[in-house]
DNA sequence: TAGATTGTTAATCGATTAACAATC
DNA sequence: TAGATTGTTAATCGATTAACAATC
């Protein structure tokens, strides 16, 4: 297991890959290159190889890389061979939605518990779970040992909230209040914003259509 | 206007440092400075005056940048000063919850058209507005001069829905299935991919808790 | 004026790309 | 063997950071 710390840039790559992997998987095909890889995603297939090698050597020379082979070693390594337990905090209509889609729990982020300060949402049942008051985190979090939240509150509160969820013993936030978090550097943060992304391309698009 | 071209990771920031002038705005504040922006969003104060001189001058010397002013200098650069039509195809579980979002109609993007290709959906009435026929994009898009697309189909589907909908004039995809879209350089994507994310920070936790 | 902060230039840092010997 | 593709080193490129004269 490589050691030295390899660049975020890189592990923010590694998840593509995994999934083109697992495209590449269910099509049947047993084996990979970086050029086919790189041409696939879009990037150079130099990237490709360098970004492997900071966790070892995973193909062979004139055969490229086994799918499977290769799928499970970045599986291992972004820990993503296990399953997560995942604290949802906030079930309006976004809550609602996340804790819908189907897609973290196949992939091995359960949603274990949902939290909310509303009075109204709090003991009722949502999805086969009873919906939490968000001021019990400390006794709930702790003791079942969750590191991964889901934020889907106001941004007003967001901050706040996400402070209380450090405290509980939260490592890792995925952030969908459209805030800049100010939190310390042991806490990862990965925000969801949308509308980012729109305006970042409608900074390319001409503006008089 | 600056005409030289401005690198992409300087585009992607414009939106947060937007983002945080609107929050200052909100507390009251009139001036702000670099490196006050800088501690808010966890960068250097150089890093945001490089930015900005991309596109011209913002500020005064000891004084720092009017807050209202370079609100409004970004939001123009942005193209976020107007308003945008856009379409959203896929009107599933996701594709239902991004629809009931206001966060992009008051920020300037709204959904004006809704496709699926479910006949069970096809013609019925969603938040207001009739469920279109994906088959009839080429009818509907070009005469209501639509660039910009939400994207909320499922990976299977999603390259060939991404090329007809070039085809149809889109210029810019906001890309909710988790796979890497190959499409000609002049149309802009963005994806959403939340799994990449919380698998991306599941590297940093420690995997035996 | 003295203090603060800009816009900008120069220095540093890090990431991407090109090239190639090793080898399957 | 000949062709292909790896892992890795060296070269290039671009982005971030530091420093500072200009000036409000």
């Amino acid at each position: 297991m490589a050691q030295t710390d390899v660049p975020d840039v890189v592990i923010g790559r590694l998840p593509i890959y995994l999934q083109t992997l697992k495209q590449l998987q269910a099509s049947g095909q047993e084996f990979t290159s970086s050029k086919q890889l790189g041409q696939k995603l879009g990037i150079g297939s130099a990237q490709i190889r360098k970004d492997l090698a900071h966790f070892g050597e995973f193909g062979k020379q004139g055969m490229g890389y086994e799918v499977n082979y290769l799928q499970q070693q970045i599986a291992q390594i972004l820990h993503a061979d296990r399953d997560w337990s995942v604290a949802l905090v906030g079930i309006g209509d976004l809550g609602q939605a996340i804790s819908h889609y189907s897609g973290f729990a196949h992939k091995g982020f359960h949603i274990e518990v949902i939290f909310d300060n509303d009075p109204q949402k709090i003991g009722q049942n949502y999805n086969g779970k009873v919906i939490q008051d968000f001021n019990s985190i400390y006794q709930i979090l702790p003791t079942q040992n969750i590191k991964i939240a889901i934020m889907a509150v106001p941004s007003t509160s967001a901050q706040e909230v996400a402070e209380k969820l450090i405290v509980a013993g939260i490592r890792a936030i995925l952030n969908y209040a459209p805030i800049s978090l100010t939190l310390p550097s042991y806490v990862k943060v990965q925000s969801m914003d949308p509308l980012s992304h729109l305006q970042q391309m409608s900074y390319y698009l001409d503006p008089l259509t």
